[in-house]
DNA sequence: TGGACGTATCTGTCAAGGCGTATATAATCA
DNA sequence: TGATTATATACGCCTTGACAGATACGTCCA
């Protein structure tokens, strides 16, 4: 299954954590994750193309989403799993030093002017 | 996550969905999968470092049977994971013709003598 | 004790994918 | 139009894992 292979990455996970509730613009990703942005966007390609997210562009940034997969298994599977991740430690920091960058962009350099994430209906129970 | 790669292979899920439920001898998968025998076992071999399945000998038979992760997400994950596969028709294929093969060992000749499967609690629920 | 049988592992080959670096593309701004 | 910014892709290197084929290991039986 195309699935668990785009689940078996760490950075993958934690971008699909970020991305849990959210459309999220790519660098918050590279901010947040401190990872290069190359890499970011290869593991942002690799879940689009394994049809896990979408992207849409917005001026010069660009948002990901995650798509429910048509699949109703591969659907009950990624819900299941960003369930679990959640519920990890690491996970939350990830989302609380988000959630800290959004409320204060200016505050961070590189995502001075970077469009705010934009709540859309959670896949996985981000709050279990 | 170990136990998504462990899941990104369809002989392995294939396997699993096996064991689902039953101890089953490795002779089996070899004759139902249609598959080389080291191929098999080397999955099998996977599944084990990946702490997925536990082996017990019993003369010159391997038997292999699933065993719940000791992290409960990890857990909940394969539960989920068995439980979507089961429902895929090619699964079901491979169970029935399981269940034959188990019913009539020495008309299978590969099968002769072999151990029949003994069942376990099941992790998945495989009848749903 | 030496086959025979069931299973595991080794070897070599190949493709996929992870990474860093460099560069290309797309949109904005001066 | 050219510079700047945000993001994507190309390239080369390396690791992992999938496979087939050969072989080793463990157990039983004659």
């Amino acid at each position: 299954m195309l699935l668990f292979a785009a689940l078996a990455d760490r950075t993958r996970l934690r971008l699909l954590n970020m991305m849990n509730g959210k459309e999220v613009c790519v660098c918050y990703f590279v901010e947040i994750l401190g990872q290069s942005q190359p890499k970011i966007s290869r593991h942002l390609a690799y879940l689009r193309r394994a049809g896990i997210v979408a992207a849409r562009r917005e001026g010069k940034w660009m948002h990901y989403k995650i798509v429910v997969p048509a699949n109703a298994g591969a659907a009950r599977i990624l819900r299941e799993a960003l369930a679990v991740i959640g519920e990890e430690k690491a996970m939350q920091v990830d989302l609380a030093r988000l959630g800290k960058a959004c409320c204060a962009p200016q505050r961070v350099s590189a995502l001075e002017g970077a469009p705010l994430p934009i709540p859309v209906e959670a896949v996985g129970c981000s709050t279990c």
